[in-house]
DNA sequence: GCCGTTTTCGGCCCGACTGTTTTCAGTCG
């Protein structure tokens, strides 16, 4: 995909455009860059498709961005960013990551001691030229240079998965402090987002001119255990930094400002904006206080009223992204996303025949505690040697083992059944590598690419078609071969597989482990008519639970209960 | 440069915190 390339060039122009003061046009550069980086088509099919007109299409491109786009996507370049970075010889993509540089800080630095990138400006930092300048002073001099040593250290996005837990233990803290009417996270983590850069916390009280709780409240968040730096502290925002390089804010508002609040920094960005202006249309002014007309707030209490007041249905927060969601809120035709509790099982879990930590009877137990009416033992099969994969011989000899604790299921009266399936091998030819006859014998048949991840797109492609169109399998797991934070993608033309899954009848698997499949197909292979599964890809009883996370992704995709697989009845499920 | 249920011209989201320049610009989200 192209798309974020091209956005990141707009995104660029926009800088430079701020950089010699134009009026407007950064902003809408910024934000034509938004919509394509949100975009779910690929950029350069939609322009091989519809041309330039198609392009002009996308909300925030015109005439003059969709020429640039063009000119990108024909010649890998754009004259007129070369044009303008010509003029100021400044590397903003650099030094514009730096917490507390803008573009207007930069240029003075530039102007005045002809800092062009980090290392000139460390060198400047070295020799205390900063501090001197009109309008920085000893103090910002401090905060850069610990912004870079933050930057050097490598300040990456977190996962969801390990930010959750600590958002919890922090939520837990605070709900123990008398006062504290409401309380969440917003932001991209009350988004789902798969990764999140910073956290907001956000905490109602009744009466903010109570010094003494705002103190407490404050006290409480910059003085937790975590926290290396206080970037910030005032009476309604506080800014900390923790150990591990996460920042996180807190936000104090008064009880009849918590929906307004919470709408607001929930974001996204993108959707707040369109939000905003929906309310300027109808006579309003939405902030983070509330919903406003001539001054007077009208609502602020509750999301929910402010949605409905205007003239929407209130949105879950996973589908704020400005993806239409907005569009089908004032229809009220917004899907009932897929939740945790709809789910009826799991199809990707490994028990100890092929390496995990636990027993097929164990895995099964804790499936049942999580109130799940069938488990699926999708293990290894034979190539994949370091995993001890199952061959023909094994996967006859497990089913044995299968049928005899169903059987005593049965026997004591419990409404649950173990399917017994296999995560199977899709060879470099595309074949698998267990034959057809052993497959007949399961109870569905999932197959993945383990081996081989380099090879051409083409190839690759075609590797994964060609296993599709084995009509004993059912589900494509991880589909892009991405492990999130550790492994990109393998090259592979995601649009082709989502016809042949679609041709063939195949689910596509969200792993919540990896979070390979990204809600944006998710929601595109919805639209398609193709079925999904969430799939935990546990290796022990504990990762079941990771269910969640490919939950969330889902819902991002605007997943309903039907559109995914194990959120059906074992009855509906169309199996033997 | 983009956009249109007031508009093809004239607007463009909004507020807190920080540091520094004593009244505000810059940055951030």
């Amino acid at each position: 995909m192209k798309n974020q390339e091209v956005a990141q060039i707009l995104f660029e122009i926009g800088e430079f455009l701020e950089l010699q003061e134009i009026p407007f046009k950064p902003q809408a550069y910024q934000q034509a860059a938004i919509a394509i980086d949100n975009m779910e088509e690929d950029i350069l099919d939609l322009y091989k498709k519809e041309g330039i007109k198609g392009l002009e299409k996308i909300s925030g491109v015109g005439k003059s961005i969709a020429e640039k786009i063009e000119e990108f996507l024909k010649t890998g370049k754009v004259k007129y960013l070369k044009e303008i970075k010509k003029s100021s010889p400044i590397d903003l993509e650099e030094l514009t990551k730096v917490e507390g540089l803008g573009v207007k800080r930069i240029k003075k630095l530039w102007k005045e001691l002809g800092v062009r990138n980090l290392k000139d400006l460390e060198k400047a930092l070295d020799d205390h030229k900063i501090a001197p300048l009109f309008g920085f002073g000893e103090k910002m001099e401090q905060n850069i240079l610990e912004s870079i040593q933050f930057l050097r250290q490598g300040r990456g996005r977190f996962l969801l998965r390990e930010i959750i837990p600590e958002v919890e233990r922090i939520l837990e803290k605070f709900k123990k402090i008398k006062g504290v009417v409401n309380l969440s996270v917003a932001g991209s983590t009350r988004r789902r987002k798969e990764t999140i850069g910073d956290v907001d916390f956000l905490i109602a009280i009744k009466d903010t001119t109570d010094k003494y709780l705002v103190e407490k409240i404050m006290n409480t968040f910059v003085s937790m255990d975590e926290v290396i730096k206080i970037v910030g502290k005032g009476e309604t925002k506080s800014s900390i930094r923790t150990k591990n390089g996460l920042s996180m804010d807190l936000r104090l508002v008064s009880e009849g400002s918590f929906g307004a609040a919470i709408q607001y920094f929930t974001g996204s960005k993108d959707h707040n904006i369109a939000l905003r202006r929906i309310a300027i249309k109808q006579g309003y002014k939405l902030n983070e206080y509330g919903l406003f007309r001539n001054e007077r707030k009208i609502k602020g209490e509750t999301e929910e009223e402010i949605y409905e007041k205007l003239g929407m249905n209130w949105i879950p927060p996973e589908m704020r992204e400005n993806q239409g969601e907005i569009e089908l809120a004032i229809q009220k035709k917004l899907p009932i996303l897929v939740e945790l509790k709809d789910i009826k099982g799991d199809f990707h879990c490994h028990t100890s025949w092929d390496g995990g930590e636990h027993s097929i009877k164990e895995i099964a137990e804790r499936a049942i505690s999580l109130g799940y009416e069938y488990i699926g033992i999708a293990d290894h099969t034979q190539s994949l040697k370091i995993e001890n994969g199952l061959d023909e011989k094994r996967i006859l000899e497990q089913r044995k083992e299968i049928d005899l604790l169903n059987k005593s299921f049965i026997d004591k009266g419990i409404d649950f059944k173990i399917l017994q399936g296999s995560e199977v091998d899709i060879l470099k030819d595309g074949s698998l590598d267990i034959n057809d006859k052993t497959l007949e014998t399961l109870d569905y048949v999932s197959v993945s690419i383990h081996s081989n991840f380099k090879m051409g797109k083409r190839e690759m492609t075609k590797r994964i078609i060609k296993a599709l169109e084995n009509p004993l399998v059912k589900i494509l797991n991880h589909p892009t071969g991405m492990i999130l934070g550790k492994r990109g993608e393998y090259e592979v033309d995601i649009q082709e597989v989502l016809k042949a899954a679609k041709k063939n009848n195949v689910a596509l698997e969200m792993n919540s482990y990896r979070s390979d499949l990204g809600y944006q197909t998710a929601k595109l292979a919805k639209e398609m008519g193709i079925k999904l599964t969430i799939g935990s890809d546990a290796h022990n009883k504990k990762e079941l639970a990771d269910m969640q996370f490919g939950v969330y992704q889902a819902r991002r995709g605007w997943l309903e209960k039907k559109d995914v697989l194990n959120a059906l009845s074992l009855n509906d499920l169309g199996l033997r």
